[in-house]
DNA sequence: AAAGTAAATGAAAATACTTTTCATTTGGAT
DNA sequence: ATCCAAATGAAAAGTATTTTCATTTACTTT
């Protein structure tokens, strides 16, 4: 269900981005992760392969795939600074506070509710953001022990 | 259905917190501004009354706040930095792209996505977020304008 | 009422994150 | 092969937030 390096490539390419040596490392390092990371962990990540990639490189890069929906940008409680995953098709989360990790469901419906809020408020809703926060299994046990 | 500057006083007192000068005038602002606003939208109008209160403080007193759950932390897509304003009940959000205002809503209950989300997964889910993106009725106006 | 003390404050510095600027390079069209 | 707008990266600038630490103060205990 995700998309691929080649997809991602095509669609840029459609809206007549170039496809550079640079991008083309960002994105493969976005694909090849599975975790929401940071704009600095992508950095880290690109860097190695490619040395002289440059931080700005990264935000400019991730902001055009955002604006296109090939990414997902998450706006976490603590740690907000815009987290990106290579899962584009609308989801909603499930994050633990405790290691940071992030689960994306596709479950529940949220258009009734969309189209009640719109009939009495007269906005025209554009998108949602559902993300649930708490503690998964192996975080919980580590709340519980004493040392 | 807002807290009063008084109630969120007494919850600090109970959580030993010193009630202070300027803890009472963040409170103040806060209780008196019905839209959400930015920590330094809080100095600033803090700053009027109170003129050398330092926006650490503002800070930290937000933090004590906001954990305590007597302010609605928000980190809306755009302009994401944390913001605060003086409802604390649980609730849900509708913002408007255009202008940037925030209207509160309450209904739509998740508790049952949540058992399901919790069982199926083991986390132990402790809130969420829900909030809708759009453009309110006047934005939508002054986008279909030529001028 | 006075004293004592841990908590709170604010100025300044440090840190972190993101955007802007601009000279140089380069992808892709012709 | 040539051309040029788009892209890049180093550096600087702009913001946002946190830490440090000397000083003040709210509140408890006498
Ligand atoms: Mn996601
Ligand atoms: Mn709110
Ligand atoms: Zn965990
Ligand atoms: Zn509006």
């Amino acid at each position: 269900m995700r998309l691929t390096e080649r997809e991602i490539v095509a669609v840029l390419r459609h809206h007549h981005y170039k496809i550079t040596p640079q991008r083309r490392a960002v994105i493969q390092t976005i694909t090849a992760v599975t975790s929401h990371v940071t704009p600095t962990a992508i950095h880290e990540r690109t860097h190695r392969e490619h040395p002289n990639i440059g931080l700005v490189t990264i935000y400019r890069t991730l902001e055009i795939l955002a604006r296109l929906k090939l990414i997902c940008e998450l706006h976490a409680g603590d740690n907000c600074p815009s987290y990106t995953i290579g899962t584009p098709e609308h989801h909603h989360h499930l994050i633990c506070s405790g290691c940071g990790q992030v689960i994306d469901f596709t479950r529940h419906d949220l258009t009734k509710l969309e189209r009640d809020l719109s009939a009495e408020t007269g906005f025209e809703i554009k998108s949602h953001v559902l993300d649930f926060t708490g503690f998964c299994g192996s975080c919980q046990k580590q709340k519980h022990r004493t040392t």
